[in-house]
RNA sequence: GCUCGAGUGGUGGAAUUGGUAGACACGUUGGACUUAAAAUCCAAUGGACAUUAGUCCGUAUGGGUUCAAGUCCCAUCUCGAGUACCA
């Protein structure tokens, strides 16, 4: 009997899924062990051989740890939801689902005849309703759920709405949106359904909001940060820009800290975590709050041109010309401060007014004059009031007399909007008017009126005091004049390096900081306005690409630094990016090379604040060797004190704290696609959004027309005519419009259904745990499923998902362990990135001829040709061009000139001397004018099933493939040619055409990829399984070769001739006792073993297959036929080759003639014996083969007996002629002896 | 630029803790069998000199530690992956 593959795969495969085989139990007494791949995007091209790879390994393991004992847990599904079936719809009309299907189909048939041990009862398919019902209740669950700092954990929304009516929002400590005003459990109380929605909206897991996202017109859709590369998208490479849009969020950024932590308690690929750690991007540190200086906290003028300059008001302010930041900084005067704020005139101030003037432009000046005029004249409560009120005492600034409207109350807050008015007797007969102007404050303009007579301001200040503390203090203030906040003149950056403090020269906001405009002196603004204009312009691809230029704006602002106060000019410069912590920066050139670079370009100081340190080339950005110097408090520390100090001090000023900050932003959710998960969420009449309840869930994916956005921009479910969602009570359904409006409205709920669907890594983040209890319809998974199986234990699968698939699954793992549906809070021990196949590419060199003697080079050369001669030449480029292809190794140079190659024909035939001797020979016409045509080499992709496993190309199936080429010549390796002339009895003469190869990625456009059927059919699947592992380590990436598969195939061959080693190759094995023959068959058997044990838990299966064709080679020289080999020998090889293995089991169980139909009834196949044990006492030995070295280089070997001691060992060797031969007379310095592994002899 | 990983025959790759470098294969060359091819089997195969013995050189490059270095340390070069003005 001859090795029939085909026919054993076949059968063994139908055998056991007959029988599931491979079916895992959720109850079992077995220890449970979860191996998992990731899940494949079945697309229409089909698998190629890289694409098996880790399934290989992961089958391998799995069959493994059923042998060990283990309830192994093997599934397989399909993340069927994504682009490209979407894509093939828009283009053909053909339903995603109908192509998914489909191509699955063509998955699951190329899957099974590589006799995987999948337990295909639990397959799950993201696209499948039954599953994504479940995709719909985890959004759902996100929906409902908060996250508290407190307890560091997401928590149901319900018990921050009981914190909320109970206590207000005060004490609340949320990871949320962080423009959220504060209010009392009163106020809560007293808010509409409609405004308590909103602000819940505000701390929810999964939020709807405006967000700034990577919008991809070419692709209709917004793309998550992770699904751009270089600044395009991933599929495709089209443009990406910004663009504010109305989201689903995650608020995966609560969980950075954690994601970040419990990476340490994963057995995960460092480079993985690594980037997970990098995308993460923690970085410790400080915020520091900069006051922004108005013009007349100037002492100096700003500007860099001289002469005097005026403040807008038309004051002189200053005659000196000296830059500020040289110049010493004078103390300022808080109450000057306030009052001279008023003096500014927006009708003469050229840009936008200054946030604090609230009069009334009209009446401005008029207003202006009579409030100085009050100042001047003070009451005496009013003074009094004053002296409280004045510098912040309060922590609030007030200005007093200061126009509002058309009014000038006694005392204003503009950052709280509270009016606090002082009432003297001469108010008494205004009380009218009074109650006028404080209607027009209260509700025109927004602000909160507090009165107070004289009586109680000059008797009872202590509760004037207090009662207007309350107020401030109380929530239901306004948070200051609408798009103003009320820190509007201060700016906060974010420092890794806050012991660098005393070296900020300056401050550089991003372009698109919304203070910019705010704080623009007149002077600046053409210039500000010019380059946020032009960086406006540029693309994020050429802002990433040209990183080297600087560019930049000075504002005319100046801040104030924290411990000088001193000021600092405030730039903008595009070096600096909105989207990361505040959007500005302290500049510290003299420690940042960016900000040196930009110091440098702008003529803008570097002091140096480093001891002993040159700056005068670049900055110093060493932290471990930082002490620093010219630093008031700081001097004399070193980085880590510096830091620790600087924090401290700026957290006495209030303007600043220690702060971590992350680069991982939360996570935009919608897409505007059809082939996604649904929304399970509609929006009511008041356009708040609103989860269905589970009961009604899936919310399947409509039937639409076309797969395109609508005419009016909304995503494809636009198109949908049925999108509305109506229910009365516990009765809800999916309906039209129409039948929506026609509806009665008493009772009902619904509205408009979400347009937007889920992003694609929304169902392959929980898909692990599902795999648990696929078919579960109540619940997600049972308590009992989830308690079994707990988590992964071991999951392969490609790199590139590291910041996508496998953070996003971390994260939402998380939520699940908070929410206690799940026992783990990371969802995969062990994880390994198998490494990309990738395609040997065969060239063919086509040559590519130009008629040469018209060219200006030909006159340089000084040849000159006659008119038959140039006629010749015409005639043969004609004929020829684009026609000759030449073997490889006749260019015999490592430079293949592409067809851009032009610098002459001579430079060719330099590098090609072979080429130029064989051309004049086979085209003797052309001996004597070769100089006349240019030549240069083309490579041209080959398919390589052409290509046999010595590089040479079967020519006539490489005609039949490119007709273009069937009348070409092609000139073989040994110089022959080969042409349509030639044939039939031409065949080159013996030659063959050598290929180039170069290894790429499998691609179809390369014609080098390889398709797994192709290799099943001739080699058999497990001669595949066996040379994917066999290529080199897992993690590795590595070149596909098919030539080499015939060692693995040998292999195959050899192990089933070492059981039919009967008659004409009949089975045979004996059941006499091991060691019979020459006694080393137990000895080989239990050295494979070992090694192929500590193999396969090293994930090492290249070396495994090694060890497989050791043993065989040994076995087979030894002519062992013994049973008590072959039988461990074969479950041994089971999880690597399988059908094989199945195959000699059933021989040697059942014998050779077993009925494939009609086994035994209790028969049991390979896959569920136990895993032979290796015994060390076959491996004993009594001797070894020593290497004798002399100072460190081996020269002989002896054998001795391992029972020696260093002493015999070092007298035997010395004994031994060579050694003496070797040591020609000379007495060894040193013998150094390391029993049963060297000697080696000094000297 | 930064972070990580890797450089070993013609090729894929072995060498788990420093201890015989190149296991196991592919390819190549020679041979056997065959009308021939395929298949199978045998032998050789890091390089150089010698070709009988043998000698020298060899794990990207240059240093170092050690009785002994592919393996450990330092520097340099090259390639790959990730990331990118992250303050």
């Amino acid at each position: 009997m001859h090795y029939n593959f085909n026919e054993i795969e076949a059968k063994w495969q139908k055998y056991w899924a007959d029988n599931q085989t491979f079916k895992a139990e959720n109850n079992s007494d077995k220890e449970k062990f979860y191996v998992l791949d990731m899940f494949p995007y079945p697309s229409g091209a089909g698998l190629h051989v890289g694409h098996p790879l880790g399934y290989i390994a992961s089958d391998i393991y799995a069959r493994y740890k059923r042998h060990k004992g283990f309830n192994v847990m093997h599934p397989q599904g399909y993340d069927s939801f994504g682009l490209p079936a979407e894509q093939y719809a828009i283009q053909t009309g053909q339903h995603p689902a109908i192509t998914t299907a489909e191509n699955i189909k063509t998955y699951r048939r190329q899957l099974d005849q590589i006799g995987f041990s999948f337990d295909w009862s639990r397959e799950v398919r993201t696209s499948d309703p039954k599953y994504y019902k479940w995709t719909q209740w985890i959004f759902i669950q996100l929906f409902n759920s908060w996250y508290n700092k407190d307890s560091d954990k997401a928590e149901d929304i319900e018990t921050l709405i009981a914190t909320f009516s109970s206590d207000g929002n005060a004490n609340i400590n949320a990871v949320c949106d962080d423009d959220i005003e504060s209010f009392s459990a009163a106020d809560w109380n007293a808010f509409s359904n409609k405004e308590q929605q909103e602000i819940l909206l505000k701390y929810r897991l999964t939020y709807l909001a405006d967000t700034e996202v990577n919008w991809c017109p070419s692709l209709g859709t917004v793309l998550a940060n992770d699904e751009i590369v270089n600044g395009v998208s991933e599929r495709g490479g089209h443009p990406v820009i910004r663009k504010k849009m109305t989201q689903w969020s995650m608020r995966i950024s609560a969980y950075a800290q954690r994601l970040l932590d419990g990476l340490n308690t994963i057995d995960w690929p460092q480079p993985l975590k690594d980037s997970q750690t990098n995308w993460i991007g923690r970085s410790q540190g400080a915020s520091v709050t900069f006051k922004v200086l108005t013009q007349t906290d100037l002492p100096l003028t700003p500007s860099q041109g001289g002469g005097t300059e005026r403040n807008p008001s038309g004051q002189v302010i200053s005659d000196n010309n000296q830059a500020p930041s040289q110049g010493k900084g004078t103390e300022r005067n808080q109450s000057n401060q306030s009052d001279s704020d008023v003096t500014v005139n927006p009708s003469q101030g050229g840009g936008a007014a200054p946030h604090y003037v609230t009069g009334d432009a009209d009446l401005y000046a008029m207003l202006l004059d009579r409030a100085k005029e009050m100042r001047k004249n003070p009451t005496a409560a009013e003074a009094k009031l004053w002296e409280v009120l004045r510098d912040k005492k309060l922590e609030s600034k007030f200005r007093r007399q200061h126009p509002v409207y058309k009014y000038i109350p006694d005392f204003v807050c503009i950052e709280k909007n509270l009016i606090i008015e002082v009432d003297g007797d001469i108010h008494d007969y205004q009380v009218d008017e009074d109650a006028q102007r404080q209607l027009v404050l209260e509700e025109k303009k927004g602000f909160k009126v507090i009165r107070f007579t004289n009586n109680e301001v000059l008797n009872d200040i202590e509760s004037v005091k207090q009662k207007i503390e309350t107020t401030l203090n109380s929530p239901s203030l306004g948070g200051g004049r609408g798009e103003v906040p009320s820190d509007a003149r201060e700016i906060e950056v974010f420092t890794t390096r806050p012991d660098t403090i005393f070296g900020a020269s300056f401050m550089t906001l991003a372009p698109e900081h919304e203070l910019v405009a705010e704080i623009t002196t007149a002077e600046q603004k053409a210039d500000v306005e010019a380059y946020i204009q032009a960086t406006a312009k540029r693309s994020e691809r050429d802002r990433m690409a040209d990183v080297k230029t600087i560019s930049g704006a000075f504002t005319g602002a100046y801040a104030e630094h924290p411990f000088s106060k001193e000021p600092i000019p405030i730039w903008i410069g595009d070096y600096v990016l909105a989207g990361y912590g505040t959007g500005a920066v302290m500049s510290v050139p003299c420690g940042d090379q960016r900000d040196y670079d930009f110091a440098k370009h702008f003529d803008i100081p570097i002091p140096n604040i480093f001891e002993g340190v040159d700056i005068s080339e670049e900055a110093f950005a060493d932290k471990d060797n930082t002490v620093i110097a010219n630093s008031d408090f700081l001097n004399g520390l070193k980085y880590k004190k510096a830091v620790k100090l600087a924090i401290y001090e700026l957290e006495k000023l209030g303007q600043g704290k220690g702060k971590i900050n992350y680069r991982l932003r939360d996570a935009v959710f919608s897409r505007q696609r059809y082939w996604g998960e649904p929304f399970p969420v509609y929006y009511d009449e008041s356009g708040m959004p609103q989860m269905l309840n589970k009961k009604f869930l899936p919310l399947a994916l409509p039937e639409v027309d076309k797969y395109l956005p609508t005419e009016t921009g909304e995503p494809p479910l636009g198109n949908a005519k049925k999108w509305y969602w109506l229910q009365y009570g516990e009765e809800g359904k999916v309906v039209s419009k129409e039948e929506f409006e026609n509806s009665s409205p008493s009772g009902r709920l619904g509205g408009d259904l979400e347009l937007n669907t889920m992003p694609g890594w929304a169902g392959s983040s929980q898909y692990f745990n599902r795999y648990m209890d696929p078919h579960n319809e109540d619940a997600i998974f049972s308590e009992e499923a989830i308690n079994y199986w707990q988590d992964v234990d071991l999951y392969i699968g490609g790199s590139e998902h590291a910041t996508g698939h496998l953070l996003y699954s971390r994260f939402l793992q998380k939520f699940m362990f908070d929410r206690g549906y799940v026992p783990k809070d990371e969802f995969a021990k062990k994880l390994i990135n198998q490494g990309m196949i990738t395609g040997t590419s065969a060239f063919v060199f086509r040559l590519d001829l130009k008629d040469y003697t018209d060219s200006l080079d030909k006159l340089v050369q000084g040849r000159k040709y006659s008119k038959e001669e140039e006629e010749e030449i015409k005639k043969f480029v004609q004929k020829n061009n684009n026609k000759i292809l030449v073997s490889k190794n006749l260019l015999n140079s490592e430079i293949y000139p592409n067809s851009d190659f032009g610098s002459g024909q001579l430079q060719v035939f330099s590098n090609f001397p072979k080429l130029e001797n064989v051309l004049k020979l086979r085209f003797p016409e052309l001996k004597n004018l070769l100089d006349g045509i240019l030549i240069s080499v083309v490579k041209l992709h080959a398919n390589v099933s052409f290509i046999n496993a010595s590089n040479e190309l079967d020519i006539e199936a490489f005609k039949n493939w490119l007709p273009e080429y069937k009348d070409a010549v092609f000139i073989l390796n040994n110089g022959e040619k080969y042409d349509a002339s030639s044939l039939p009895l031409g065949e080159g003469r013996g030659g063959v055409y050598t290929v180039g190869r170069e290894v790429e990625k499998m691609s179809k456009s390369k014609y080098n990829v390889v398709n797994p059927d192709d290799i099943v059919a001739e080699y058999g699947a497990d001669s595949l399984r066996l040379y994917e592992m066999f290529l080199g380590p897992l993690e590795q990436s590595k070149p596909w070769n098919t030539a080499g598969i015939t060692g693995v195939h040998g292999f195959l061959k050899k192990l089933w001739k070492l059981y039919h080693s009967g008659e004409n190759g009949a089975f045979h094995v004996s059941d006499s006792p091991p060691s019979e023959g020459s006694g080393e068959d137990l000895k080989t058997l239990h050295k494979t073993i070992k090694k192929v044990e500590e193999d396969i838990e090293n994930f090492s299966f290249n070396t495994s297959v090694s060890t497989f064709m050791i043993c065989v080679n040994e076995l087979t020289a030894q002519k062992c036929t013994s049973r008590a080999i072959l039988e461990p020998l074969a479950i041994l090889v089971s999880p690597y080759a399988p059908h094989i293995a199945e195959y000699l089991w059933a021989c040697l169980k059942l014998g050779a003639d077993f009925n494939m139909d009609n086994l035994p009834a209790d028969y049991k196949g390979i896959s569920q014996v136990d895993f032979p044990v290796f015994e060390p006492k076959h491996l004993v030995e009594s001797s070894k083969e020593y290497p004798i070295s002399f100072n460190g280089k081996m020269r002989f070997t002896m054998e001795l007996p391992l029972d020696l001691s260093k002493e015999e060992i070092e007298a035997a060797v010395m004994a031994h002629e060579k050694t003496q031969q070797q040591l020609q007379g000379r007495t060894p310095k040193k013998v150094i002896v390391v029993p049963g592994k060297i000697v080696n002899i000094v000297g």
